[in-house]
DNA sequence: CTAGGGTTAG
């Protein structure tokens, strides 16, 4: 029999496992299981929930997997709260058919799911971009009677918004209000931002208006939101100006808002604003992470400041931030755009090797590099050999042709991606045309004319 | 355990 001070010291040893495992200090947590063992004091499942969580979402599934089979050894039984840290798990790094698998190990072990294993199911069929699957899971709630957490309808509106169902979404916000359901700061976040991203950033600041009678206070995810909303339909003043607001208010304490800026007044051309900016990032001291190392670098690429660059790559390395796709892009574009092929091909090599699968920004970057370098068959080559390609590869490809003076070869291409139904330049279109009619074909510059015209109604 | 930021053409 356990006496009331072993309980309370397993307690107190998960109070501080809670902590260090909120400090991702997982070594630490693990040998104050250890040293607990030692002296008597007996992990229980809490403890283990604690440790599986944190390695889910620090390390990995499988890390959290085999603490779960260690917490079996012990002779603790896991609970629907250790399911749904592994289901959590498996849905950050998508695995749906883990995920799954977590569902049926639970029923076989007679652990009923709750509102959470269902909340994180439906979350990772949304993450997969299957909606209807999604969908199919909140009926199952609502057929198993399972009552629901208001975080199941910011889940269910978030999916429906990113999967290009916003005007559902917004149906069901506002029966949802109608029902007497009180959204959320987090509802009306999600909302606004499936609004601007759909193009209605009117109806998005009405909504930015209900919120504020509504009671709440925006905070900077909503101002984010907002600002990203202004810079997308090219209000970049009134943007600039909720930004103004943002920092006023303090609401820039991390570096979110300032690289969402930078990178805005990098693609403008305002270079010195953005350095500006940029400064003020570094000297601040934010505590970054691979998206802001990634701003940065990109910043620092396009001014060619290749030094500072690398600087900063190695930086995050120190850290032991993991690199993602998009730094691998921005180095290779950062290479091309500085001649260095050679090493960028090389590190196009690498990324694939290291299993980075959908690379075709890296190609794009690569092609436009080779044509603004005047390697227009080293392009076309590449272009060649690419399996998937888009509007960037063929407007990069066209521009090169039109460069070259290969105008009857550009308009064939352009001519494909039209029948394609792929969107074109239309700086790209009258390249080409204005290129045939100078080099006197003026007969097949008409005819490409009336085709895109054509196709244009076709698709329509 | 849900919400905000980052890559390519002109």
């Amino acid at each position: 029999m356990w006496s009331i001070k072993d309980k309370l010291s397993t307690r107190l040893m998960n109070i501080c496992i809670a902590s260090l495992c909120k400090a991702k200090q997982l070594e630490k947590a693990e040998s104050v299981i250890v040293d607990g063992i030692r002296i008597g004091v007996q992990p229980d499942v809490v403890t283990y929930n604690t440790v599986i969580a944190a390695y889910c979402r620090v390390v990995g599934i499988d890390a959290g997997y085999s603490i779960l089979h260690r917490m079996k050894e012990a002779g603790i039984n896991p609970d629907v709260i250790t399911y749904n840290s592994l289901i959590a798990g498996a849905t950050r790094y998508c695995m749906l058919s883990r995920c799954l698998d977590l569902f049926d190990e639970m029923l076989e072990m007679s652990i009923l799911p709750d509102i959470w294993s269902y909340n994180t199911l439906m979350h990772c069929f949304f993450k997969l971009r299957k909606p209807d699957e999604a969908y199919r899971v909140f009926q199952d709630i609502i057929l198993k009677d399972i009552s629901l957490h208001p975080a199941t309808f910011n889940i269910l509106m978030n999916g429906l918004c990113k999967n290009g169902y916003t005007e559902n979404a917004l149906m069901l916000f506002r029966s949802l209000k109608r029902h007497g359901f009180t959204p959320q700061l987090v509802t009306y976040n999600i909302l606004i931002h499936g609004l601007c991203k759909s193009g209605r950033g009117k109806t998005a600041k009405e909504f930015l208006n209900e919120l504020v009678e509504a009671g709440h206070i925006p905070n900077a995810i909503t101002y984010t939101t907002v600002m990203k909303c202004c810079f997308r339909c090219r209000q970049f003043e009134e943007g600039l100006k909720i930004f103004a607001e943002m920092r006023r208010k303090g609401y820039t304490y991390d570096a979110f808002a300032y690289c969402t800026v930078a990178s805005m007044l990098l693609k403008t051309g305002r270079m010195n604003e953005a350095n500006e900016y940029l400064g003020y990032i570094i000297t601040n001291g934010f505590d970054l992470d691979t998206v802001s190392f990634n701003n940065i670098i990109n910043l620092y690429y396009k001014e060619g400041q290749l030094d500072n660059a690398y600087k900063l790559l190695y930086e995050a390395e120190k850290k032991g931030l993991k690199s993602d796709k998009y730094t691998h892009t921005i180095l290779i574009d950062g290479l091309c755009r500085t001649g260095n092929f050679k090493e960028a091909q090389q590190h196009l090599d690498c990324m694939s090797m290291m299993g980075f699968d959908s690379n075709l920004v890296a190609l794009n970057s690569f092609i436009n590099g080779l044509c603004k370098a005047g390697h227009l068959d080293h392009a076309l080559q590449m272009f060649e050999s690419m399996d998937a390609k888009d509007s960037f590869t063929y407007s990069t490809i066209v521009h090169g042709l039109c460069k070259a003076g290969r105008f009857r070869a550009a308009s064939k291409l352009l001519l494909s991606c039209v029948r394609d139904g792929m969107r074109i330049l239309k700086s790209n279109k009258r390249v080409v045309i204005s290129g045939l009619r100078s080099s006197g074909f003026s007969h097949e510059a008409r005819k490409v004319q009336s085709k895109i015209r054509l196709a244009k109604i076709l698709h329509y």
